[in-house]
RNA sequence: GGCCCCAUCGUCUAGUGGCCUAGGACGGCGGGUUUUCAUCCCGCAAACUCGGGUUCGAUUCCCGAUGGGGUCACCA
C-alpha cells in the first residue's frame, strides 16, 4: 500500500508552498489508491503558534484536498503530532546511544555521521549523490528534550510506514542524514522526490514576509480553490494532453512524478487571474450568485447581487473586482462630476427629460427612447452613453449601462443625474 | 565560499536524436465584434545560455564554462 504524507510545521499561517506539497501528494495517493497523511511537526517549541494547526487544516479543506490520517481522523499510526511522540524519539535515540552509534554532546544527542558517500535515485530528479564527508555529525535530541526535525521526520516516517516522501527540494540536502538513519536502524528507506519550489519575481523561495504566501490571502481576493489548485497544477507539471483547464479529478486521473520538471516555476498572479476569470465565466448563474453570496456576506442587497450576476460574469477575474465594478449598483458613487465629458451637462438634461417620463422602466424601452434622444439631439452616441455611465456608476468601466439602468430604477437613476444638471 | 540541483519565448510549459522553418497557454502588440470595459474571433512579435565533443544528424546524449536556485542550526 503507497502510503505518503506531508508534514507541515504550525509555526505561521497556511503557506501556499504547503498547498503545492500536499497536492501533489494527495494526487499521488489518489492516483494509486494510496493513504494521504498530515503529520503537524511541532518540535520547535519556541516559534510554535497555536493557530497555526488550524489554519492549515481549514487551507487545505478549503482547497479540496483532504486526508485520510491526521490529528482529528482515526488513524493506526498516530498520534500525528510530533510532541505527542516524544517518548517514542527518546527511546529510539537510546537506542542509537546504545549500539554506540550516537553519542552525547552538551545535553543533546548527537548521532554519528558513518561518514560514507550517499546516493539515491530521486523520482523527480533522477540520481542524487553526496560525497560522505558532507555529513557531519548531527543532533538528532536536542537539549530541551524534543527531536530535531531529520531524526523526527525519519523515525515518523518509519513507523508511519511512508513509501513515498515527496517534498519541496529544500529537503534534498537533509535527505543523507536521513538516509544515514534508515541504515542505521536497518530500515529500507522509502522513495524520495523533491519536486521544485515555488518561486517568487526575483526567482527566489517564496518568502513569508514579502510575497502572497497566505492561503487565505488567495480566498480573501474572491478567488475560487479550483482555479487555485488548477493554477498549481499547472506549475511544474504539465497535462499530458496539454490542457489548460481541469479539476481535481483529471489531475489526480494524470497525475504522475515523471511528468513533474526539475526547475522551480515562478508563482506568477497574472495567469491565476485568467484562469479563475475562465472558472467565473462558466459558471451558471445561481451558481455564480452562490459563490457571490458567500464572498460578500450580508451586508448587500442580495436581490440586487443577483440580478448583477449575469452582467458582471464576464468582467470580473475573482469576487474582490465584483465590488469594485458593481459597487454602484448599492451606493451612490462619489467624485462623479471630474469625470463628465464637456458636453455633458446637455447629455444629462435630455436624458433625464426622457428618462423621468418613462412608464415602463425596462432595458428595451430605455435603450430604444435613450437613441431616440441621440438621434433628435444629434449626440455622439459614445460620449453620451459614457456620460450617462458616469453620472450613474461614477466610473467609466461598468456593466452594460442600459441593464445598469433598468436595474437600478426609474427612483436611483433620475435623482444620480438629477444631482448633476 | 563548500556541497547538491537546475537551465526552451517576459512567464507557465510541450518536446526524450531526424516529424522542429521549435508547438500550446498567460501576458504584450495589432485588427474584428461592441453604446464603456470585458468576453469572443483573427493575426503578429517573442525562446532551445555559451563552447567543445558523440553522431550521417542534436533542443534532445556526454564534458566544460556561464547563469540561476537550494542548503550548509540543538528551525522545520
Amino acid at each position: 500500500m503507497i502510503r505518503v504524507r506531508i508534514a507541515p510545521s504550525p509555526t505561521g499561517l497556511a503557506h501556499i508552498g504547503t498547498a503545492y506539497t500536499a497536492l501533489f501528494n494527495y494526487a499521488f495517493a489518489k492516483k494509486n489508491k494510496g493513504r494521504f497523511v498530515v503529520r503537524i511537526e511541532d518540535t520547535d517549541q519556541k516559534r510554535h503558534i497555536k493557530e497555526a494547526e488550524k489554519a492549515i487544516f481549514e487551507g487545505l479543506t478549503w482547497l479540496g484536498i483532504d486526508w485520510d490520517e491526521s490529528v482529528n481522523t482515526k488513524g493506526e499510526y498516530g498520534p500525528y503530532r510530533q510532541s505527542e511522540r516524544l517518548k517514542l524519539y527518546d527511546k529510539k535515540a537510546k537506542e542509537l546511544l546504545s549500539r554506540d552509534l550516537a553519542y552525547k554532546d552538551k545535553g543533546a544527542v548527537r548521532f554519528k555521521n558513518p561518514g560514507i558517500e550517499v546516493v539515491w535515485d530521486d523520482l523527480v530528479k533522477g540520481k542524487i549523490s553526496f560525497p560522505g564527508t558532507e555529513i557531519t555529525d548531527f543532533v538528532i535530541i536536542k537539549s530541551d528534550g524534543f527531536p530535531t526535525y531529520n531524526f523526527a521526520v525519519t523515525i515518523d516516517d518509519i513507523e508511519m510506514k511512508i513509501t513515498h516522501v515527496i517534498r519541496g527540494e529544500e529537503h534534498v540536502s537533509n535527505t543523507p542524514r536521513q538516509l544515514a538513519l534508515y541504515k542505521a536502524f536497518g530500515v529500507n528507506p522509502p522513495f524520495f522526490a523533491h519536486h521544485p519550489t515555488l518561486r517568487n519575481k526575483d526567482h527566489k523561495k517564496l518568502s513569508k514576509r514579502r510575497d502572497p504566501v497566505d492561503i487565505g490571502i488567495y480566498k480573501k481576493q474572491g478567488y475560487l480553490p479550483e482555479a487555485l489548485i488548477n493554477f498549481l497544477a499547472l506549475l511544474g507539471w504539465s497535462h499530458p494532453k496539454g490542457k489548460e483547464i481541469f479539476g481535481l479529478q483529471e489531475f489526480i486521473d494524470n497525475f504522475s512524478l515523471e511528468r513533474v520538471r526539475k526547475s522551480g516555476p515562478f508563482f506568477n498572479i497574472e495567469k491565476l487571474d485568467w484562469l479563475n476569470g475562465q472558472y467565473i465565466k462558466n459558471m451558471s448563474d445561481s451558481e455564480l450568485f452562490h459563490q457571490l453570496k458567500i464572498y460578500l456576506g450580508e451586508d448587500y442587497n442580495l436581490k440586487m447581487v443577483e440580478k448583477t450576476v449575469p452582467l458582471v460574469r464576464d468582467r470580473i477575474k475573482n469576487f474582490s473586482e465584483y465590488i469594485s465594478l458593481a459597487g454602484f449598483f448599492f451606493e451612490e458613487p462619489e467624485a462623479v462630476k471630474d469625470l463628465l465629458g464637456e458636453n455633458a451637462r446637455g447629455h444629462l438634461e435630455a436624458a433625464y427629460q426622457f428618462l423621468k417620463g418613462v412608464k415602463k422602466w425596462n432595458r428595451e424601452t430605455i435603450n430604444k427612447g435613450l437613441l431616440e434622444v441621440i438621434a433628435t439631439n444629434e449626440f455622439h452616441t459614445g460620449e453620451f452613453f459614457m456620460d450617462l455611465r458616469i453620472a450613474v456608476s461614477g466610473q467609466k468601466v461598468t456593466p452594460p449601462i442600459n441593464e445598469s439602468i433598468a436595474l437600478l430604477g426609474k427612483d436611483i437613476i433620475t435623482d444620480r443625474i438629477k444631482k448633476l444638471i
